[in-house]
RNA sequence: UCCCGAGUAGCUCAGCUGGUUAGAGCACCUGACUGUUAAUCAGGGGGUCCACAGUUCAAGUCUGUGCUCGGGAGCCA
């Protein structure tokens, strides 16, 4: 037995039906009908309505009824029903109510409202039910997440947020000043240290918070945002490829098992999530731009401060969001894209042996204008071809000194990939903007609350 | 950072080629109703028209600058 308070849960009331139950929420919504009040009361787990009738009650508690306002949290005891016209499915015959708190002029309305008013309450928003099923979802997946990793005989080896140098040595990071040594800088990837934990315990995964401090406001992008970083000893391209598939797979069939009832809130064409299973799509670098080519996708880019349109697409650019989304309009699973040219990838990505033109990189982008939803390599495992990639990108060489000695002291081809949280959440629920996967989340912009 | 758009009631918005007293729906308050589903009906209160400067007899409306917000691009997960 639990030593804390156990109450009725809304979500539990299918077992309690005609018996007396005391709830414990907050008003979702309530309509007054002269002798009839109407009720819905949320707790989290589900919404029930109440319904209180003047004269099954005492006038105290009719008076009570009449003055309850939206939010307001309130303890009711009445007998349960079965009934189709309630939302939720069920109603309470109220026989008792005590009001907790009266809540006066809630701001969100039951009407809509725009998305810089709901970002300003962002803390009473995670009330309404699209968001609560979201963050529902977004529990999910990163149960999901630990269950697949757990299960398969990865070790959690978290990495240091704070870091002494740029991970990937291109992204903007946030800087903040640390004791005697100089800057810190929050981490933009666990994946080094991850390497270093996979060279200690085989296979790992890091699993935590991100920072990029880049100026990025669109829809897919958070300045703060969850990486799962999987590394594995011994895997080369293919198999982190294999992996990164049973891993998506796993997780969307994961969430469709356990949370029909908030993709259904969210009005979810659950068909397409059903029909995520392996094989996935996959398809070389150099076969997606002939796929541009032939089908007369160009290129914009910025010469002299003025969008030229370049085609055909040249080899060796990296794909924007235009290539990308009309790239996966083909495709109704996720695509992984696969050995792309050095230039534009990161320094630690292992160069393909029969072609150095090109490393052992792969992206996952997903369908319905999911995007990436991973990016992933084998790495560099030979010291002289990883000293020469940092050198050839004016990396810091004192700084990698320890990564260089994975590479010394026993070095083994091995891959792994990141996946964002966030950007799975925003896939599989189809929500419209990244900021609704994450709590509270954290944009240029915007801090509060 | 660049490009585009928007700031008018607590919220969502309308407000014409500048014109005298500033509009609606919702929310809120009062009243009516035993079955409501964003209830409905009747009545009521509610405004620094983002800020500053300018043009004009006259600016919510036109011009400039700034601020805030939204959408997109690049970068990425």
């Amino acid at each position: 037995m639990s030593r804390y308070k156990d109450y009725q849960l809304i979500e539990k009331l299918s077992n309690v039906v005609g018996n007396e139950v005391t709830l414990r929420g907050w008003v979702y919504n309530q309509r007054g009908k002269g002798k009839l009040q109407f009720i819905i009361l949320r707790d989290g787990t589900g919404i029930a309505q109440c319904v209180v009738f003047r004269d099954n009650v005492t006038e105290e508690v009719f008076e009570s009824a009449k003055r309850i306002t939206q939010e307001s949290s309130l303890s009711v005891t009445g007998v349960v029903r079965a009934d189709e016209r309630a939302p939720g499915g069920f109603e309470i015959d109220v026989t008792d109510l005590k009001i907790i708190q009266i809540a006066q002029d809630y701001p969100i309305a039951k009407k809509e409202h725009g998305d810089a008013f709901l970002m300003k309450h962002r803390h009473l928003w995670l009330r309404s039910s699209r968001q609560h099923a979201i963050l529902r979802v977004r529990a999910a997946v990163i149960k999901a997440i630990r269950d697949f990793f757990d299960g398969s005989g990865f070790t959690l080896v978290d990495s240091p947020i704070l870091t002494p140098n740029a991970c990937e040595g291109t992204s903007t990071l946030f800087e903040t000043k640390y004791f005697d040594l100089g800057s810190a800088y929050l981490s933009q990837s666990g994946q080094l240290y991850a390497e270093a934990g996979a060279f200690a315990l085989g296979r790992v995964y890091t699993f935590g918070p991100t920072f990029r401090a880049e100026l990025s406001s669109t829809r897919k992008h958070l300045t703060e945002f969850w990486m799962v970083e999987p590394e594995m000893a011994f895997f080369d391209l293919e198999d982190d490829m294999d992996l990164a598939e049973d891993f998506v797979e796993y997780i969307v069939q994961y969430v469709l098992k356990t949370c029909r009832k908030e993709l259904e809130i969210l009005e979810r064409d659950t068909t397409k999530l059903e029909n995520i299973k392996r094989p996935f799509y996959r398809m070389s670098y150099t076969d997606a731009v002939d796929w541009l080519v032939k089908n007369d996708i160009p290129i914009i880019k910025k010469i002299d401060n003025q969008d030229v349109e370049i085609r055909p697409f040249p080899w060796g650019e990296d794909f924007g969001t235009v290539q990308e989304e009309a790239f996966m309009e083909q495709f109704d699973k996720p695509c992984i894209i696969h050995h792309y040219p050095t230039e534009v990838k990161a320094f630690y990505m292992k160069r393909d042996e029969s072609n150095p033109k090109v490393v052992c990189a792969l992206d996952m982008l997903g369908p319905e204008k999911a995007g990436e939803l991973i990016g992933g390599s084998q790495r560099e495992d030979n010291f002289d071809l990883l000293l020469e990639r940092i050198k050839a990108e004016n990396l810091p060489e004192e700084a990698f000194e320890w990564y260089l000695d994975l590479r010394r002291y026993g070095s083994v081809p091995h891959s792994g990939f990141g996946l964002g949280v966030e950007r799975t959440v925003k896939w599989i629920t189809g929500a419209k903007h990244i900021r609704e996967c994450i709590p509270m989340p954290r944009m240029i912009d915007r801090i509060y609350p």
